[in-house]
Parts: C-alpha cells; structure tokens; sequence
DNA sequence: CGAAACGTTGAATGGTTTCAACAAGAGTGG
DNA sequence: CCACTCTTGTTGAAACCATTCAACGTTTCG
C-alpha cells in the first residue's frame, strides 16, 4: 500500500454489516457471526486468492481493497464477473459446489477475513435468520450476475462501460463512502474490458468518447461523474439490484401465520 | 400441443429427481418434497409464466416442454438469461428476492408444477440434507449464468451459438434424453440471438456457416452434431457446471467429525 | 385461405478488433 | 537519484465482424 491513495476506511465487521442489512440480528447472533470468521489477513495486489477447480472451503469478507472474480477460456483469454469492494462478501455463492468455478484475485493490497464454509453451515442451521441473511447475499450475487450479464449481452459499449462505472460507484455508497460525483477507482482498462467483453484499446476509446460528451471522466485512477442524468438515461441504470432490500422474511412469516403454506394461485395467461 | 413433435417423456417427479441427484433423500423426506408442490398446471406456449417485478412465491418444475427466463430492456430489446427444458426446476434462485428480476416465459407448451416458497422454507429448516439440495440447486443456477456469461464476454458468435447448443444437448442427456448425436428443439433463431447477444439475422448465418462447415446442423428444429469432437475444441465446452456433481456436503460432514469447524490455512500466494 | 411467426439472403453501414507504435507512470535496483 | 523495466494508457490505419435495412420464402395455425 505504497502510495494508498485508493485507501478506504475499514467496516470493522463487514459480514455482520451485510448481515445485518438484511434481517435485523440479536447480539447473540452476531457473536455466532463473529466466530465464523477468521483472523484478518493483508494480502498483496495481483495475487491469486483462489483458483478455479480449488476445493471451495471458505468465503471471504473485504475488508479494504479491491478484487475481483473471473474465469479464464482455454485460449487464455479471461472473463471478469464480479468486482469486489471494500465492505463486500464474497464467494458464498460458491460454497456449496465441490470445486471453485470461477478464480478470485485482488487489484490492490487487501485486507480480507476468511469465512468457514462448514461454520456457516453449522450456524445457518441453528438460526433461521442467519439462514435468511445468508441466502439472501447469495440472491444478490445472482442479481448482480444476471444485470452483468445484460450489460455485455444487450448494451452498447458506450453504455455498458458507463453502466459499470455507475454500479460500482453505487456500491461504493452503499457501503459509506460518498461517491455521489466520482470515486478512486483502481480498475484498469484491461480489467474493464475483460469484465465487458471488450479490448482495452476500446475501452480506452469509449472513456474517450464519455469524456468528450460531458458525461464522465475517468483518468488517473479517478472516476468523475460530470451529468448524472443523462448516465443514469444513456444506460438505463437502476440500482435496484445493489441496493439492500429487506427479505422475503416478513412476506413469508405472514404467510406462515395466515396458516397457507401452499398457495396455488392461477398461473398467469398474459401473452407476448 | 397439436403437433407434438418435440414431445418427450415427462419425469414423475422432476423435484424430487433434482434434489435427490444430489443428495440421498429418505421415503420420508420425499414426501416432504411431494407436498411442496401444487397440482400439475398445462401453460400454452408464449405465455409469461410470470414478469419482472412480480412479487416472487414460488418456483416451478417443468414436467414437460421448454422455457425461458429473460429481463427487458427499457429500448424494448430483451436479454435470455436461461433455458429451461423437461426436468428442470427453475426459480430457485429468486426466490429469496422480493420481486423477480426476471420473467419466465413458455416457449412450448409446457406442463408445470408451481413450488411453494414458504413451504421450502419451512421444509429446509426442518431438514438440513434438503436444505443442502436446495442450495446446490441455487448453486447450479448461478454457475449456468457464469459460463453463459463467459460465452457471450468472451466468445465469437460461432463458439457462441455452437456451445450454447451443446449445452442444451448435455443437459437433455442428464434429463434422460438420448441427445449425443442430435435432439429436438424449439428455439427459435430470436430466441438463441436474445440468449447470445446477437441478431437473429447473424444467428441464422452463424447456422449457415456451421453447416457448410459440417460441425452441426439446426433446421426445422432439429439440432444434429456433425462433428462432436471438433464442436468441443472449437468451444471449449466442458460440461463441468452442468453434470450433477455430489455436493460439498461430504467434506462438510468429514470436516464436523474432525471436530475443527473453522480452518483458516494460509491463502496462496501465487501471483499472476 | 390469410395472418403471423419464423427463416433466409444481399448489400451497405458501422462498430470493434487487430496490428503497430509510442507515451506516461509506478516500482526496482544499482 | 537515475536508469531501467513493466504495466498501463493512448492513438492511427486497416481489416473484420456484426448490424441494419429491405425483401422474399416458408411454415404454422386459426
């Protein structure tokens, strides 16, 4: 950490934050959180936390830094699926396969907490809550997938660059930083690119373009928005899919009350 | 369903075929996974099942026919996130959200099972092997969505329709079907384009070309493999994220009797 | 039969990549 | 501290891939 210039104050729990966001947790639950989680470690820049086909025995929690998640194609080429920032959780979505699909890394140096796959397994089953929490980070990785996946499949370049920008800079709101009008932004063109299947050199014509347009500049490890408006407009973005939202629960514990465990409503008959 | 041609063999219990491919399940907790399940619902083709937004009770298991989950774009283009064919239990995954961020549609007609929410809820809390096949299940989703991810980042548009077809291949072989050589299918040149990022009309010229290139042949819906092996190098397909694998669930047991429920090794160092 | 969805083809356009080269910044070791 | 290296950023020109527009054939279904 060098130059530490991206430097972000640490959430002292980030899990428990996370957690907590969703379902609200007794202090003896969150103790129970606490245990899960190992000693926090630093970990370099550019180093490989986890690769693709290792045995998955644990997730982890960020508690400054930047990373990211990826698969590579035996042309050697990689696909990004996920960035991670400081406060997120990550590789949940993971532990109940056998073998890692998809490799973890981090960008910058990186301070992380290792979460017991088997103590969250032991834990979800003692409390429902927890369960709940859990299930519902996993429920938002898969949204984020998903919002990914329409990015690069049904965006233009322009947009899908600016899109990604947009996201991040949310996240980075939601997990208390003020990121209203730009960020430190320590991802390369070649990360982008990657994560949006893209080049580089496009990428680096894009930002170009977003510059010269108004809209936003991103340079020197700095992203600035300049009209948020006409962003939010240019890519459609609703950050809905980030944002905390409260869980099924309360939906569910009425249902449960209301003694209807299986409502079979008619299927609706809307066509296309 | 007044040509029938794409008809096939539907599954007794698809639920219960799922989750039991995965983990053992006793007579008792089969029954269990019964009476989750509402009554068995005809849907005509092209009908939305249900829409972005809806407020999520429930997931489904198709008995019989084919279809797809996909989320709209506010220009009015559309991105397929996932193919749904016989056997497969969909909606898993949104189920911990409180509206889905998906439609489902049918493509074909389609016989389904619509599962209660709140009752896998209950019926996971009560039991821990069920619950671990719920997961797995989720865990299946979201790693169909990387891959699908990478094909469309980080493949050409002929490795792109050529694996997408493989996939599909594979995953009616694992629902019983004999689909080494070739199988029915009804998606439709829109459909596959939606899925890919691509236009229809580039589709229906990829399909020319790997004809002409005696790999495969998708006409009056019918895929046929030409050509296996070299399908396979050209994409990269490894059906890893789709074969049904034991669940971590025997690690986790091993690692409980050992009596150590938090290991936290050392991460690795590799660099890249 | 007629309508609607799906498939097919050509030609022109435009977006993206590729190749090649160079500039700027960050970190390293003498 | 400076020279060196490595990574990242930047730009131009040519080649390529995919889209757009427009038109027509085919199949399916009411």
């Amino acid at each position: 950490m060098a130059t530490g210039w991206w430097k972000m104050a640490a959430v002292s729990d980030p899990l428990l934050a996370r957690l907590g966001s969703v379902v609200p947790l007794t202090a003896e639950q969150g103790e129970v959180v606490r245990r899960l989680q190992g000693p926090a470690r630093v970990v370099p820049a550019r180093v490989t936390i986890r690769s693709e086909n290792d045995p998955v025995a644990s997730a982890y929690a960020i508690r400054e830094g930047w990373a990211f998640a990826c698969k590579m194609l035996p042309s050697g080429e990689r696909q990004v699926t996920d960035f991670f920032l400081p406060g997120d959780v990550i590789g949940f979505g993971n532990l109940f396969l056998k073998v890692a699909d998809q490799s973890i890394e981090t960008i910058t140096e990186t301070e992380l907490v290792e979460i017991s796959g088997p103590a969250v397994r032991l834990a979800t089953r003692q409390s429902p809550e927890l369960m709940d929490a859990f299930l519902s980070l996993v429920s938002r990785e898969r949204a984020k997938l998903v919002e990914h996946l329409v990015d690069v499949g049904r965006r233009n370049s322009v947009a899908r660059v600016a899109h990604l920008l947009l996201e991040v800079g949310r996240r980075l709101e939601l997990a208390g930083h003020d990121a209203r009008n730009g960020y430190a932004c320590p991802l390369s063109q070649y990360l982008l690119a990657d994560a949006l299947g893209l080049t580089a050199i496009h990428v680096n014509r894009v930002l170009r373009k977003l510059r010269l347009a108004g809209l936003l500049t991103f340079r020197h490890g700095h992203v600035t928005f300049h009209d948020r408006a006409r962003l939010v407009e240019l890519t459609g973005f609703d950050p809905a899919y980030v944002d905390p939202k409260p869980t099924v629960v309360a939906l569910f514990a009425r249902m449960q009350t209301n003694g209807s465990p299986a409502p079979h409503e008619a299927v609706g008959g809307r066509r296309h």
